[in-house]
Formats: structure tokens, C-alpha cells, sequence
RNA sequence: UCCUGCGUAGCUCAAUGGUAGAGUAGGUGACUGUUAAUCACUUGGUUGUAGGUUCGAGUCCUACCGCAGGAGCCA
């Protein structure tokens, strides 16, 4: 090799020395103290660290593509009558997949003992290939019964004001060397997250914000379509300059199972964005309501057969609850400034590429 | 998956369609100095892959693979 600087591209390919420079350290470093943050404040706060599991037989989760799981032997494949595979021969008995979301299984656990999280790996085989995606990342999903969306959004405010106070604490050297040599205004911008309140706006009045905006969208402005990347950069860039949590979306871009709000166009979702990297947290208050629940699965014509297990936790005991995802990734770059999510994990798994 | 750009020595990069080069690393020798990188000489290539156009292709065309930025999907 030469002497002098390495792209963090080619770092990507050369396992011995891309852990062994200064920012692949210093970023394994704030990962690892996010990691320890994320648990410190959740147990802090009487959530059960719940451990869901990686291997999923729902066959349709709702959120993206999976990965599939079988043992079985793909040059011959055991065929059903029908002439499609025979899942009764494979490992489990039926299909199964590397898990999208421990949502639905963190949901069943809150209705049970009151507060959990899950902190684990999560799968998405979509072909996506930005410098936000992964295949395999870690998803931080806290659920409590008996949490409105208010309450929610203020569990995710308090949640990431832990990681930023936790980490100015901890990683004093790390951050003046991101400050110094990857994001000039990352020091400031954390410190001033700390104890600032955080901006919260409904879909509605993000919309009428954008149309105000003195400002040529590529992309129209529409209520009921969902935001564009520009619009929500708009947001936390140019209007609020920090996160915002925007909430209550209309149900057609939202998923089956947030609850429906009175005016039954807009659903109880919220949505943090970051400045550069977009979404940062995903949630919603749940439907708790079983009607309603089954006419919202009929509407995106899922199968009630798939999920009677999840429709059992409303028909037997059913407790307002609500919860949100957090892609744990796109936190350690927000307080890195790393720009490519593929430079603040260990090891990136991406489309094509799952060298080392 | 779509759009744009890129892919040349171990690494970083040059090369109006006309003999593939430099820096650096490596090797050899000098220097015994001080702080990534002192001097001289030197090894090093199927130009991402496969085709095509041409008298002639690193350069032009097509497909594929990979990377970067943007978009979609989302966390």
C-alpha cells in the first residue's frame, strides 16, 4: 500500500486495516456507547429487554422483502400436488424467513408484562443501494402498552436526548475528531439536542408548510401522498434545522396496524426525520380495536389466516399500546456525521456484497 | 430497481482512435540523517468481464459485473 490516506471505500475491502484506522475506531467506539446508551436508558426506564427471534414464519410482515430460510436441498425440490414447493419437508414444516421487524412479536410481549424493547439484527432483502440502506442492520423497538402517540413521540424524544447527553459524555475525543475531520458542525448540533425541545408537526401541517415554501419541489405537493425525500429535508433542514417528528399520516401510506384516528383519513403514525439521513425513527400507536383491525387487513388484503395469532392479542385482553422502530445504524451516523451507513458497522452486508 | 458518473501497475491517478506512463509502495545500492515522503537505479499491466465497430480500441458501441452520488423503498 501507499503512504497516505485511504478511502473508506477501499477500507471496505480490506478487513486488517479497516479496524485498525482512526475512523473506523472512533465510530466503533460511539457505536459501542450508543449501544450500552439505548439499554442503560430503556432499562432506566422499566422496559424488558425482550430477545425476538430472528427466524419469522409470517409470511407477509408487511415491510419489504425477506431473506428466505430453508434447508431444503435447492437442486431438488420436493413439489406438492399443485406443482409448487413442498414446505412440509423443509426444516420447520413451512416457510420461513429471516426476520424484517420483531414488531409483531414485541407487540404480543407489551400486552403481556406492560414495557419491552428489542435491540437485534434485522433483514431486508430489498435491492436498495443507497448510503442509508443495509441488508442486515440492528433495529432498536421499544413497545408499552398503555402509550398513546403522545406519548410515544415524547419515549423516542427522551430516548435519543439519552444517547447524545450519554455520548458528549463518554466520547469526548471521538467526537472533536468527527468534528475536526468528518462534520464540522456535529459537536454543536448534539450539545444543542440535548436539552432542546423537539419539533412536532401533524402530515397536515407539514403539508401546508411545504406549500408555503418559497421553494421548486421536483416532486408536487399532495395531500395523501407520502413526503419525498426533498420535502422531509426541507423540513428538518431549512424550516426547523434539527429532527422533527411529523405525525398522523393518512392511512392509504401507512401500514395496516397503526390505529385509525376519528377522522378515519389519518392514522396515529409518527415519523422522526433527521437532517441528511432522512427517517431516523418509524412508530405508531396500534390499533387495539379488533373490527377495525380485520376491515384495515381486509383493505390491504392481507390474509387474517397469517396473523390470527396477532389478531388474538385483540380479541383476548386487548390494551391500548404503541410503540417505534429505530434503525440503529442511521443513529451512529446522525452522531458521527459518517455519511455512508456501510462505514459505521462492523461488517456491511449490502446487494452483491457480504465479503468478509 | 431507475438516472448520472466512474472502473488503467499492490495503492493514488495520467494518457487529441495511433509504441500504456507518473507518483507512491516493493526490490537493489548509497546516506547514519532524525520524525508519513533523503538520494540513485529497478521490478511491476490480458486497461473490470464478454462481445462488436475499425487498418488500428484504455479511448467508440452493446451487454454484464462492481463502486460512488441522486431517486424509489424504508429504519
Amino acid at each position: 500500500m501507499q503512504k497516505g490516506r485511504v478511502s473508506l471505500e477501499k477500507l471496505r475491502e480490506v478487513a486488517h486495516l479497516r479496524c485498525r484506522t482512526n475512523v473506523i475506531g472512533a465510530t466503533m467506539r460511539v457505536r459501542n456507547q450508543l449501544s450500552k446508551a439505548t439499554h442503560d436508558f430503556f432499562m432506566g426506564n422499566d422496559f424488558l429487554y425482550l430477545h425476538t427471534p430472528i427466524i419469522t414464519s409470517s409470511d407477509c410482515e408487511g415491510a419489504g422483502q425477506m431473506f428466505q430460510v430453508s434447508t431444503l436441498d435447492l437442486e431438488n425440490l420436493p413439489k406438492n400436488d399443485a406443482g409448487g414447493i413442498d414446505y412440509s419437508h423443509d426444516f420447520f414444516g413451512r416457510k420461513t424467513h429471516l426476520s424484517v421487524s420483531g414488531q409483531l412479536n414485541g407487540e404480543t410481549y407489551a400486552c403481556g408484562m406492560g414495557r419491552i424493547y428489542t435491540f437485534g439484527p434485522t433483514f431486508r432483502a430489498e435491492n436498495s443501494n443507497t448510503s442509508r440502506h443495509l441488508a442486515e442492520f440492528w433495529m432498536v423497538e421499544p413497545e408499552a402498552a398503555f402509550f398513546t402517540l403522545s406519548e410515544n413521540t415524547l419515549l423516542a424524544a427522551a430516548y435519543l436526548r439519552h444517547c447524545f447527553k450519554h455520548l458528549l459524555d463518554t466520547c469526548q475525543d471521538d467526537i472533536d475528531f468527527f468534528n475536526l475531520r468528518i462534520d464540522k458542525g456535529l459537536r454543536a448540533r448534539l450539545e444543542g439536542l440535548v436539552d432542546a425541545e423537539y419539533k412536532r408537526i401533524t402530515y397536515t401541517e407539514a403539508v401546508d408548510l411545504l406549500l408555503k415554501a418559497d421553494q421548486k419541489f421536483e416532486f408536487p405537493v399532495i395531500w395523501g401522498a407520502d413526503l419525498q425525500s426533498e420535502h422531509e429535508r426541507y423540513l428538518c433542514e431549512e424550516v426547523f434545522n434539527g429532527p422533527v417528528t411529523v405525525t398522523d399520516y393518512p392511512k392509504e401510506i401507512k401500514a395496516f396496524y397503526m390505529k385509525l384516528n376519528d377522522d378515519e383519513k389519518t392514522v396515529r403514525a409518527m415519523d422522526v426525520l433527521c437532517p441528511q439521513i432522512g427517517e431516523i425513527i418509524g412508530g405508531a400507536e396500534r390499533e387495539d380495536r379488533l373490527d377495525v383491525l380485520e376491515h384495515r387487513m381486509a383493505q390491504h388484503d392481507l390474509d387474517p389466516e397469517d396473523y390470527a395469532w396477532f389478531l388474538d392479542l385483540r380479541r383476548y385482553g386487548s390494551v391500548p399500546h404503541a410503540g417505534f422502530g429505530l434503525g440503529f445504524e442511521r443513529l451512529v451516523q446522525f452522531c458521527t456525521g459518517m455519511g455512508n451507513i456501510r462505514d459505521v458497522i462492523p461488517f456491511p452486508r449490502t446487494p452483491k456484497n457480504a465479503s468478509f
